[in-house]
DNA sequence: AATGATCTTGACCGTTTGGTCAAGGCTTCC
DNA sequence: GGAAGCCTTGACCAAACGGTCAAGATCATT
């Protein structure tokens, strides 16, 4: 089937895009870990390009999904769990695809800039609005939406774009599935209460 | 002067690593930018490779300073305002740099791994130390200290990494020097506040 | 079984890139 | 003024890379 090859194609794409970057990743390296020859995979994908496209528009399909779970419900404490929650689960299940959108960013969007002036640029000015509105109704605190949504991007990403780092500061080995839920809750909890949606977490009383 | 020369090499690299990646960017182009053949770059730097070393090494030196400004004070919120406030700073002053970093911890850290495991697993190592005792002591709520500490990362290196898309949700603009500050402000306010260190920022009134 | 369409592949090509080299400046010190 | 060391540079090279191609294999349809 040609859907199926395509797809061990992008996977593999994926990977290797991933590690290395667009420039550092070779057409014959994709090939290889997909277990063909490097003219079969340009007879699917005629150039590097369009087959780095194709991955960006996947993983960007992702991100979609997760944006989605934002709109779960309208309490802020609901709405905001769950959405990191699910941006965590992504860091951990997709780590590849976050790391190829890192380098896309980091490199000045050369491919898909088009995605961050539309559908990205939309739906953050929509949900801007929508914390806006729990300000306005005293249900959180009046911290500056923007800067609130970079602060959930980037720390949820951070557990697939720097998770070499996480790894190497844990003794060299992944996050068990333990820590990375407490990670998580973690996570959820410091962003909750700095807003103010959820009650501080108590202080312990002090040990003397 | 050597000296001099050097460096202005090595600031021309950084800009070539941080725009293009280590693969992405050539010698060619680093030479045009610092306005010297290739040539005399390689008579300078004997290879790539080595120039990058450089070029990274000086970026930890910078990640190292901000580090120190952990240890301003021994009041949480002292602490942790300093901290958060010198590395909004950088990834101000030095996007490029955090970006060379960025890419290098992405692809698992061929060229660093070593700084990885001894300068920055020690300096994490004592600062959950500190975080731990603070903790003990009822100065703030009991967050699991590793995860707080990417989050200050990941929030604020952010702002140099992921620039090009905060530029382009801003209007295609870089943040202002007012907005740039008021991102300052909302970070180091939920993170305070989210880990109990200081009084919840209060709610707006209802607004009907 | 024949025919045409689709898929597979080793060999090949032009371009780009990191790095070399030899020839020529420039500076310094006797 | 000349010798010695340092710096500069255009021309060049081998390796790696994205992509092509033509010849063959496989498959579907009748």
């Amino acid at each position: 089937m040609r859907a199926e090859k395509e797809s061990a194609i992008l996977q593999a794409a994926e990977a290797v895009f991933a590690d290395y970057g667009y420039k550092g990743a070779t057409t014959g390296m994709i090939a290889e870990l997909a277990g063909i020859p490097k003219a079969n995979l340009h007879y699917y994908f005629p150039t590097k390009e369009a087959l780095y496209r194709r991955v960006v528009e996947h993983i960007f399909n992702i991100w979609l999904d997760a944006a989605n779970s934002f709109d779960e419900s309208d309490d802020p404490v609901e709405a905001l769990s769950a959405y990191i929650s699910k941006k965590m689960d992504i860091s951990r299940d997709h780590p590849m695809g976050s790391k190829v959108w890192a380098n896309e960013i980091l490199h000045r969007a050369p491919v898909i800039q088009d995605y961050l002036e539309t559908t990205l640029r939309d739906w953050t000015a929509s949900r801007i609005a929508v914390i806006n509105r729990w300000i306005a109704e005293g249900r959180i605190a009046p911290v500056d939406p923007q800067y609130l949504l970079y602060m959930i991007w980037a720390t949820t990403q951070h557990y697939a774009d720097f998770n070499h780092q996480i790894d190497t500061l844990n003794g060299g080995e992944p996050l068990s599935d333990a820590q990375f839920d407490r990670a998580k809750q973690t996570v959820i909890g410091i962003i909750l209460a700095g807003i103010g949606a959820s009650p501080a977490i108590a202080r312990k009383e002090a040990a003397e």
